[in-house]
DNA sequence: CGGCTTTGACCGGCGC
DNA sequence: GCGCCGGTCAAAGCCG
């Protein structure tokens, strides 16, 4: 199967990356600054400009509108001059429209991969689609608790492009929720995210997902924590939208207790969501009644390493809809 | 040996 | 009713 080889492949890892996504995880550096939309203004300043881009992006949709029909395009990295490319990732350009439990990613692979998610997924089935030339793959949360579902198939006008789609909800958490890793940080290992959510991110396989939610479900803030954002443009995008390509470098900790994990989540796991979840994302405008589910684009498996003690099995995209869709 | 992928068969929805 | 098409099933094989 090409989209998986694409995955298995993966190495995103780029040392002037990682140096950024580390500033931008900077105690001192406002990264998710307001809840309100804005145009990108004219400063380019790096760290205005990522929240402008942040606020842009997720300032348009409330929790409501986030649970709607999300489309989420990623867009070709340039070269990272070490042989490979960043994937980069454009997020909602188009507008949301009515509620669904699905939503279609487009995914653009740089030759290089696609990330995980921090959910893993099981094959059960491939077709071949009409007027197609590449066939579509169908893919199912190995969580027996779970019923989310995923198509993936490649974009009949850009063959590095893939078009995931996402369907039904993960009852369940995933690692990428509740961890974030500071490249060569590893004493940070915490999983009491404070003033500003920093999540640790760690290699996980399926079963460490298994921690059913209740009510409440998470918007990871993985993906923003990691990923290194650049203002772009792209050809495809709805002339309205802003854009914001986003450049996934996910750290990831291998070595993570689990026994810690979770006994910080018996302890306080609505606390632990409640630190998680960005207030921004959280609700941007207005009440903070719903709550979310995490939803994401995975690939089976990224056994590719970098020299950076980075995974790149994880660069979780976490587009979290709400738990309330029925 | 368990978990996963592969792949042909099967099934249901839909249009004619 | 029939055929097409997309989605799912499940047996077989692969792999660590």
């Amino acid at each position: 199967m090409e989209e998986v080889d694409e995955y298995s492949e993966a190495n995103w890892l780029d040392a002037s990356c990682e140096e950024l996504v580390r500033e931008l995880l900077d105690d001192t550096t406002p990264f998710f600054v307001s809840p309100k939309v804005t145009e990108p203004e004219p400063d380019t300043s790096r760290e205005s400009m990522i929240n402008n881009l942040i606020s842009t992006v997720y300032s348009g949709p409330t929790i409501g509108d986030v649970e709607s029909a999300l489309s989420v395009t990623f867009q070709s990295g340039e070269s990272d001059g070490h042989g490979g490319s960043r994937p980069i990732i454009s997020l909602p350009e188009k507008g949301l429209g009515k509620m669904e439990s699905k939503y279609t990613l487009r995914i653009k692979t740089c030759g290089n991969g696609l990330a995980d998610d921090g959910y893993k997924w099981r094959k059960y089935g491939q077709k071949s689609i009409k007027n197609s030339p590449n066939p579509r793959s169908y893919y199912r949360c190995t969580n027996p608790r779970c019923n989310a579902k995923k198509q993936v198939e490649r974009s009949t006008d850009d063959p590095e492009t893939l078009i995931v789609t996402y369907e039904g909800l993960h009852l369940h958490y995933t690692y990428s929720h509740f961890f974030l890793s500071r490249p060569h940080d590893y004493s940070t290992t915490n999983l009491h995210v404070s003033k500003k959510p920093r999540i640790q991110s760690m290699s996980m396989q399926t079963h460490v997902a298994d921690y059913p939610l209740t009510e409440s479900t998470v918007w990871s803030p993985s993906v923003m924590e990691q990923q290194q954002l650049q203002p772009g443009v792209s050809g495809d995008q709805s002339p309205e939208g802003d854009v914001l390509e986003v450049v996934v470098q996910s750290p990831v900790r291998e070595d993570i207790s689990q026994q810690g994990f979770l006994e910080d989540l018996m302890q306080s796991p609505q606390g632990l969501l409640e630190d998680v979840v960005p207030l921004l994302v959280r609700k941007p405008s207005h009440s903070t009644t719903s709550s979310y589910d995490p939803h994401s684009l995975s690939p089976a498996s990224s056994p590719s390493y970098s020299s950076l003690s980075w995974t790149p099995s994880f660069s979780y995209l976490d587009v979290g809809i709400l738990s309330g869709i029925i």
